[in-house]
DNA sequence: GTGCGACGTCATGGATGGTTGCCATGGACG
DNA sequence: CGTCCATGGCAACCATCCATGACGTCGCAC
């Protein structure tokens, strides 16, 4: 491979006229420029861009680290951050490159440290994990520049895009109550993350709110201590194990003959599963059962000869696209105040919520 | 940030010195020892990649570039390149890194340019399209360690694994003739990508191996003009197109009153499309219309509803996995010859495709 | 007892491929 | 003749690795 070296020597210049004419910098006479155009052709060199970010202190490079590079919602995150990065700066874009964890701490772990080693300027962090708590602290305090993205990790002064998960699975229950509902049921995640607890949490609330009475037996938390079982399995996607879960936990409640009005479910992808397990045994959504989920799968739009689910969307893409942006803006103001920035979900009404059953006759009766 | 410079100077010992333990080099004494850890710790210290990559002119890292990282059945690229990886070197397992160009060719090329200053040992380069020709070829003749994975470039001394799609789509169109199926359709993809013409030619060729006459009219490929319009949309999916366009193209036989024995799709999510168009006409698949698709995207196994549809599996997981073998290895080996690596597809029979009905009242009057 | 080589430990300094501040040169111009 | 500016070279620097050799100790053979 080439060095600025051999491009100077081939053009008879010294290397640092060659290091001006790449950064198109003023003192380098049209003579010189052709020569060092003729070497630089000839010798096929392109400059190092490791040797570059080691004077310069500076890599002009953003990592990203996910724990499911493959979840299907992923895709707004991603596209949000790009065109983030790209809007910040025309001239001279950030690089973004990804690594993916795939739920495993270690390899997690593995990432970080490469990325830290001078790397990157600085690192996107997506999800949650709880046992991943001591890793991001000691993250957070090694002060290298950092965006965490739906991780609201507690007494640390880091910059963080929060999605309001609590407010959006009260919003969630608040319109089955609105729909009439009293028995509704809850359908968890993976309590592993936080974000599951966080949805819970909303849940109660909106009951506690509107005066129903909370019932244990209707909130729900699958099984999910398999998971590392599932992982070594030639095709795992986490995808299909919350269509599982759903599914699992729905047939439980048919066959204990406790079917609910309402269920809110923590993802979506649980409630396909359900409403899989329901269309077997002839329960229909929304008549029998109001249905409805969270994330705004785009599957949940209806696409797959899937019903059309109601859902609360989450903001993904905004949330890339602020990140990286407040990201960036902080490598170029290093005192910059750390932020907090809290994004809101959005209720999208689809065909799988409907008023209830009770309310329903009653109106009717009103009206004869 | 401290350097290796500053622990040497706490340390009272010189920077060589550090440098071997650091390395794991014989030759510091117990108490340098404890004098460098004591150092270390006290200083937050952590070793500067880029100069030690600079040094050793080794990153340790590959460098993947993806057109669309969102679609669905990329993830088994992604576990297959990352258990690749780690398999081949336990003791310091390679770095993994992402780029995706979302299909933008500008976007691919700053990717490529990013990663060959220096930033990575290798790359891997996933998906061929037919305008990218020009751009592959001078990555090729730059000699940069590469492995193409599904770009069956020609001329080129290169390493790639490649996925026997005229195979495939042979396979495909063989098992509907062999179910008696006559008037067998063909649904392409994006003619932009080689693969989709390599799958209508393995279409053609099975046709004609088995004396089917073949008709132009039922060799049809929907129009992706507008795919640079769909892309600026706010939630752009190359899936949702996919599925679309078999939902239009199937609308379009359905009115023309041209709707044939069985239809091979370039890939399943367009035959999803159209099983939803001829759901709402009544048309009933397989009894009516056998369908078969390509890819085997997670969801032909029939999760979310779908019906589980007959399919030529890709084997990518596996292209991913030895693809980064045989290129890391070539990292090791730099006269090791280069290799083609041929992978087959393997059909997936499912609940889409059936006898033809002709063929089976034809074997009852025989029985009776 | 002495000379010599082996060995453990460590510092020095050059190398990796760039960037940049500073200074030298020389021609134009007032 | 003094000043200014365009041009371009020198050398230091970024953080690390490593070849070389210095230095002292010790064992062994003569």
């Amino acid at each position: 491979m080439a060095t600025i070296h051999d491009v100077a020597h081939l053009a008879g210049v010294s290397k640092s006229l060659v290091s001006r004419y790449l950064n198109d910098q003023k003192g380098v006479s049209p003579e010189s420029t052709l020569k060092i155009i003729a070497a630089i052709k000839e010798l096929n060199y392109r400059p190092n861009g490791i040797a570059r970010s080691l004077v310069l202190q500076k890599t002009h490079t953003i990592g990203i680290v996910v724990d499911d590079l493959c979840a299907t919602f992923i895709f707004r995150l991603i596209e949000g951050l790009e065109r983030g990065a790209e809007d910040f700066d025309v001239d001279e874009k950030y690089n973004i490159i990804f690594c993916n964890s795939n739920g495993d701490v270690q390899r997690k772990q593995r990432h970080l440290n490469f990325l830290m080693n001078g790397r990157v300027d600085g690192i996107v962090l997506y999800g949650s994990l709880v046992y991943d708590d001591t890793m991001i602290q000691q993250l957070v305090h090694s002060n290298f520049p950092l965006m965490l993205i739906e991780n609201d990790i507690e007494g640390t002064d880091v910059n963080k895009v929060v999605i309001d998960n609590i407010g959006g699975a009260f919003m969630a229950t608040e319109h089955l109550i609105n729909l009439g509902h009293r028995r509704i049921a809850h359908i968890g995640g993976n309590m592993n993350l936080k974000i599951t607890l966080d949805r819970m949490n909303g849940y109660v609330r909106a009951l506690q709110r509107y005066n129903v009475p909370v019932d244990q037996s209707l909130i729900i938390f699958p099984d999910f201590s398999d998971v590392d079982e599932w992982k070594k399995r030639d095709e795992f996607m986490s995808q299909n194990l919350y269509f599982d879960r759903g599914y699992v936990e729905m047939k439980k409640l048919i066959e204990k003959n406790q079917v609910p009005e309402a269920i809110f479910f923590a993802t979506d992808l649980s409630a396909f599963g359900a409403i899989k397990a329901m269309n077997e045994v002839g329960l229909r959504v929304p008549e029998d059962v109001s249905v409805i989920g969270f994330d705004d799968e785009f599957r949940a739009a209806g696409s797959f000869n899937c019903k059309p689910v109601t859902t609360m969307m989450q903001p993904l893409k905004q949330a890339g696209y602020v990140g990286i942006q407040k990201l960036v803006y902080s490598l170029g103001h290093p005192h910059a105040a750390k932020e907090r920035i809290l994004l809101n979900t959005e209720l999208v009404v689809r065909e799988s919520t409907c008023a209830n059953k009770r309310l329903a006759s009653a109106e009717q009766d009103t009206r004869v």
